[in-house]
RNA sequence: UGGGGUAUGGCCAAGUGGUAAGGCAACGGAUUCUGAUUCCGUGAUGCGCAGGUUCGAAUCCUGCUACCCUAGCCA
């Protein structure tokens, strides 16, 4: 993780720290990560469920799982396990989990409440009466003719709406504040709706359903929450948020609510819309699709939970309006893998070489360190015989300036074997090169203490009869070329995000994750391989960062 | 056009009146059996703009400007 000074701290802290300067809450830090189950968390989740988690860690204080389901017609449980499996695999444990619909009774309570104080109002307004009532952005809204019903009528109203006497959108519950507030949310705001769906969680116990901004803060209130972490867009929504708990009256301390920019990456986009789409339409194969900025997504593409949390505590807490580079996410796998993983030789757009002075059939095993940064790994034999493959990359029949690997005539070292000398470069009919002779001198050979004569360039290599194919995809993330996720797209517009793969070839390896050389990091996911014709495992996706190597 | 926010180097981001942290990216250089890693080094005379207060301002005051959010019986 990281250790570099001055990160680690942001403004949320500060606020935290004059509550325990003043004794606000008595030294109690009380946090929540509240999701709603509609789909798979991404990284931006990730963002908000580190702050949470972590601060409650910081300060000794606790987070609870809460599941944001005050709206029967958008949730699905098959969201819950994702959800509750990406929040652990992210390394973080909750307090407690709990579930907005648990509170619904104490929410009618308090509703009733609002309304024997004459706080809250049962109105007929249709959905259109009610956004031509509720005024414009510059001009104020006009009361509702159903604002004067007597407490006893609105009583007897409430109590036929949860008795289900009327139809889905017929009536609603009002609070009662100013039509003519500047803050639209604070224009006499819908606090029950009429939504005759079955629940997930309740059934159909219900058909009444609390709106967010009544059923929030009853929630943290309910759940002793501190800090009420959410992100910008409700600042609007903060002094309703405060009016519900001060009108009850029921909480001293009562939560506040803190808001903080959300994440957003550079040409990856997050709407859950967006990536929900792509999953319905099949234009990925699911949630967990690499290139989803998903967290399931991620973890399938390599990344650790140690790197999305590094990321996000490096990234920083802040109230601007921010794009971060992808390549800081990038950054923070590699830094992370590149001490705990060891390196594996593999090659993409594989090229033959034949060491044509190296004895025919023969086969030996050089060492090879398994770590560059821990020697503790100790070594490892791969082989090596007439027969390799070279990256692609590592050849170039007509060099460019400063090239100094291979290319004819030129000697370089093969890592942890020869020095190897081109001599041919042999070609198809149509002009591509088929493959490319060397010949490799014996005194050379690896840890032997050679010196005779220096090499500018080392490439990797992979012994022919013994290697592994497989496909090494380089995965973009998802690009928002050209789409805002507003506007409609298909399989054609969605080119951009396809995942390009290259062939390569590698030495055996377990199913695990390794650094290749150049390469980056890969995961060679179980679930994405399998037994080719002749009984060897075929990585048929080998999930990839960008190259490293550059032109 | 009302209300609410935010503006610090290419990208994040500290800073809370005392003379601009750190990270990513970039670019130099050293080391290197892979142009990786590692290690050093380089960048705001400047903190959206214009004034003002002060011995001193990114931090305080005034006036502008830009961008974001906001008119769901979604969250």
């Amino acid at each position: 993780m990281s250790e570099v000074t001055g990160i680690g701290n942001n403004f949320i802290h500060n606020i935290i720290d004059e509550d325990n300067r003043t004794g606000k809450y008595g030294g109690a830090v009380y946090t929540r990560f509240p999701p709603e189950p509609n789909g798979y968390l991404h990284i931006g989740h990730a963002k908000s469920i580190c702050l949470n988690f972590s601060t409650a860690l910081k300060y000794g204080g606790k987070c609870n799982l809460r599941y944001d389901d005050t709206n029967p017609e958008k949730e699905e449980m098959e969201y819950v396990s994702s959800i509750e499996n990406d929040v652990h695999w992210l390394g973080f444990e909750w307090t407690q989990k709990l579930w907005a619909s648990d509170y619904f009774e104490e929410m009618y309570d308090c509703a009733v409440q609002l309304i024997k104080e004459g706080k809250a109002f049962v109105c007929d307004l249709s959905a259109e009466e009610m956004r031509e009532y509720r005024g414009t952005l510059t001009k104020p809204g006009k009361e509702s003719p159903y604002r004067k019903r007597s407490i006893e009528e609105n009583m007897s109203l409430f109590a036929e709406m949860r008795a289900g006497k009327y139809a889905d959108g017929e009536k609603v519950l009002r609070a009662k504040i100013d039509m003519a507030s500047p803050n639209i949310n604070m224009r006499d705001p819908i606090i029950y709706r009429i939504a005759h769906a079955e629940h997930h969680n309740t059934g159909d116990k219900w058909c009444i359903y609390p709106m967010y901004d009544f059923a929030h803060p009853i929630e943290d209130a309910i759940e002793g929450i501190t800090h009420s972490i959410c992100t910008l867009e409700f600042e609007d929504h903060r002094p309703l948020y405060d009016w519900v708990l001060k009108e009850l009256g029921r909480w001293d301390p009562a939560p506040q609510q803190i808001e903080f920019a959300r994440l957003n990456l550079t040409n990856t986009l997050m709407s859950k819309r967006f990536l929900k789409k792509l999953v319905d339409e099949g234009l990925v194969s699911g949630w967990d699709d690499p290139r989803m900025p998903t967290i399931a997504g991620l973890r399938r593409r390599g990344y650790t939970p140690e790197a999305i949390r590094d990321f996000c505590e490096r990234i920083g807490v802040s109230k601007a309006n921010s794009v971060v580079d992808i390549d800081y996410l990038e950054h923070c796998i590699r830094d992370d893998l590149k001490s705990k993983v060891q390196s594996r030789n593999v090659v993409t757009n594989p090229l033959k070489v034949i060491i044509t002075n190296y004895p025919e059939g023969q086969l030996e095993y050089v060492e090879i360190e398994n770590s560059r940064e821990h020697e503790e790994w100790g070594t490892r034999e791969i082989p090596f015989s007439r027969e390799l493959w070279i990256d692609g990359a590592d050849f170039q029949e007509v060099p460019e300036k400063k090239y100094f690997r291979l290319f004819p005539g030129n000697e370089v070292r093969l890592k942890g074997a020869y020095f190897v000398t081109c001599t041919d470069c042999i070609k198809n009919d149509d002009g591509s090169v088929k493959e490319i002779h060397c010949t490799y001198d014996p005194e050379t050979k690896s840890g032997e203490g050679f010196e005779g004569r220096k090499v500018k360039g080392t490439i990797h290599f992979v012994e022919a009869s013994t290697a592994v194919p497989l496909e090494v995809r380089e995965y973009d993330y998802l690009m928002t070329d050209g789409l805002d996720g507003t506007q409609e797209f298909n399989s054609e517009s969605l080119n951009v995000v396809a995942a390009y793969g290259e062939p390569g070839m590698a030495e055996a390896m377990p199913g695990e994750q390794f650094q290749f050389f150049r390469l980056g990091y890969y995961i060679a996911d179980e679930k994405d391989s399998s037994e080719n014709a002749t009984g060897k495992k075929v990585f048929n996706k080998t999930v990839g960062l960008k190259s490293t190597w550059k032109k």
